[in-house]
DNA sequence: CGGTTGTTCAATCAAATGGTTGAACAAAGG
DNA sequence: CCTTTGTTCAACCATTTGATTGAACAACCG
């Protein structure tokens, strides 16, 4: 339960479900019948699904009678979409790196034969 | 088992174990061993995360000998993005829309103050 | 050949997940 | 007040998950 800000988030968009909701919310506000109405699933199975994007802080409700209108916080997609950047572009870059690399070995196979920098796969770079 | 790939890709990031392994390959490619070196959990454990992780095309496994190298495949990553995108710009969208009508209302309230388009909140538009 | 190293399979276990039903609570509305 | 509507809580169940240990398999090394 107390797993951190980014577990949640993933965690709570890794069911099909919860991104539908997600998709709905996009659209507009709804409360969580209207939310529920297009599944055959229980409405209490919707509301726990509801209580996991509130956590992740996907959603927030506010208070309306009887009813608790959902909202899409989207901001927190930034905490998902910061993390992913990071990694694709540091793989990205040592794509790059490799090939800059590769490329290099090819120029100076016909000159010095026998220079490998051996650059990574099965990684243990100093 | 037969979730689809967004899913798959979602729920493999959902684990802090399981990113680090992530951030660790997008610097280089690395055996089993390699990766499971900084953590306290068993080989196989690792094994098993690394397993997910192949499953869901995050990452990809040569042989060298006996060594399985693991490589990261960050292609994946845009499956993520592109949905992430949508609804972000989706519910971005929405918010100007819910601004502008705001502003109109603010706007014609002087001059004709019982004019309410009913701009959504608890959704249930026509 | 026999031993070591790297990786995975298998059985097991505790905890988490997603679903169910039934009951409870909250706020209108007759 | 009693009933209806919207939502949540509680108990329960089946399945999945992340971890463990022990055994197996694969390939090199002496």
């Amino acid at each position: 339960m107390t797993a951190d800000a980014l577990s949640k988030v993933f965690s709570a968009l890794a069911d099909p479900t919860r991104r539908d909701i997600v998709a709905r919310l996009a659209v507009s506000d709804a409360t969580v019948n209207e939310v529920s109405a297009p599944y055959a699933v229980s409405v209490q199975a919707v509301s726990k699904h509801l209580k996991v994007l509130e956590d992740a802080g996907l959603i927030s409700r506010s208070r309306d009678a009887q009813r608790r209108p959902c909202h899409l916080e989207a901001e927190v997609f930034d905490l998902m979409t910061t993390w992913i950047e990071r990694y694709q572009r540091e793989a990205e870059e040592r794509y790059e790196r490799l090939d800059a690399v590769l490329a290099k070995l090819d120029t100076d196979s016909s000159t010095h034969p026998t220079d490998q920098p051996s650059n990574d796969r099965t990684g243990a770079a100093s």
